[in-house]
DNA sequence: TGACGGCAATAGTATTACTTTCAAAAATGA
DNA sequence: TCATTTTTGAAAGTAATACTATTGCCGTCA
């Protein structure tokens, strides 16, 4: 198996947690506490118990808590622009390559061999329930100049270089490809907890749930660029 | 002046604020003290500071800072709501009154006299900045069932009504309403903080901002619904 | 051997969210 | 108008949290 990891922002972290023991338990442990907890019970203390270390020990490799969520969803969006990079380069069609990043957004999230200490179904649950916590801050306007937020930005261009492709005349490319990230994973949290907020029902199955969600998310793109 | 009033879920708060003076003071102070720290910083204690009351009295009106936000949020749908009402019932034709519902949702938000201690302004921008926090959090589902999401809900299902009054076919008109109204209030806020992320002009003035964020909303919801 | 990086352990600080208690003030109502 | 009830203010207290600071140990590598 290809030994491969992300080249993530250095800002996102005080030391690399990739290269070592205790960084790589950081990262599988605080990914299944606040899967668990929910991202405010979720607290270093506990994450040092978990792991038996000490709480000071996890600072040392995150500045606080809020970065580490940085640091996970960044992850994310760039584990995402990865599978969209592998499930489109043999695509020549711009249709095709649009309604090909569509499907890896909106498909069930299943592990991925290739990162051993990182849960990725854990992680999109995470990325449902406490994404747009990395924004909602008094700090976003400084954290956005550290780039802390250059893997959802590069993920949301990505898809509106395919929408420009497709239909080279449409003015709000930027903006239909955030509203799509961030509409995929809203109208999964809404089914769950609000559900008189989405037409996806809570008793289907998860793979009809998806398929429900990319018809909505795929219509509502081709329809507004104009195919 | 017409004397009105919104009838709020009473599960909102514990004491009814509109009816005292002290109540209507908490109403007022909290939105400009959130508008000017943002809702992590401010606390009830600097709220009871800047009303020259104590903390333990604005604790009789809301159980916590949390409750007050869904109050706010709670108003601001309900404005909404009512605003379109009066927009759209001299409207006959589907297509207009969708067509006016979404510019109410997308204009530029003014004062309204009818509500002396609401600042329409201040809390236009607490919800663009703070709305999702009302339901991201561990108690999303006791608040649902306690009622609490009733004027984003019943908003929501103003807006999916009017969409498949033009569109009675289309499948997803409760989730094309949630991610409009949710679209059109994150724009504003990756406008001024991610500008990345959306295609509005941070250099525009704000009613040109509005007038492509209406273009936007607009193309997106028509062309999606097949007209 | 000894300098150093990495880690554990402990204690401590400031803030916050919220509660409790009690007395004073204000509103109410007979 | 006077007694009663309700509402408010003042002050202190509690538990939890996010984060810091310090010290000293252990293993590695020059």
């Amino acid at each position: 198996m290809a030994d491969i990891s992300f080249r993530v922002n250095s800002k996102l972290f005080v030391r690399d947690p990739q290269h070592t023991d205790l960084g790589q338990r950081i990262i599988k442990h605080s990914i299944d506490l606040i899967d668990k907890l929910g991202f405010e019970d979720f607290t270093f203390r506990k994450l040092a118990d978990q792991i038996e270390s000490a709480e000071a020990s996890v600072y040392r490799y995150f500045e606080n808590k809020h970065r580490l969520l940085h640091y996970l969803t960044a992850w994310y969006w760039n584990w995402l622009n990865y599978r969209i990079d592998i499930a489109t380069n043999s695509l020549s069609d711009g249709s095709l390559r649009l309604k090909a990043a569509i499907k890896v957004i909106t498909d069930p999230k299943i592990e991925d061999p290739r990162f051993e200490f990182v849960n990725e179904v854990a992680l999109h649950r995470i990325v449902v329930a406490e994404m747009e916590k990395t924004y909602l801050t008094k700090w976003v306007d400084n954290d956005n100049e550290e780039g802390l937020f250059w893997g959802f930005n590069s993920l949301c261009h990505k898809l509106s270089g395919f929408i420009n492709i497709v239909s080279p005349g449409y003015s709000f490319a930027n903006s239909l490809a955030s509203t799509v990230l961030l509409a995929t994973h809203q109208q999964l949290f809404f089914l769950i907890h609000l559900p008189g907020l989405s037409d996806m029902k809570k008793k289907d199955d998860l793979s009809v749930q998806h398929q429900q969600l990319q018809t909505f998310i795929e219509e509502m793109v081709f329809r507004t660029i104009g195919c």
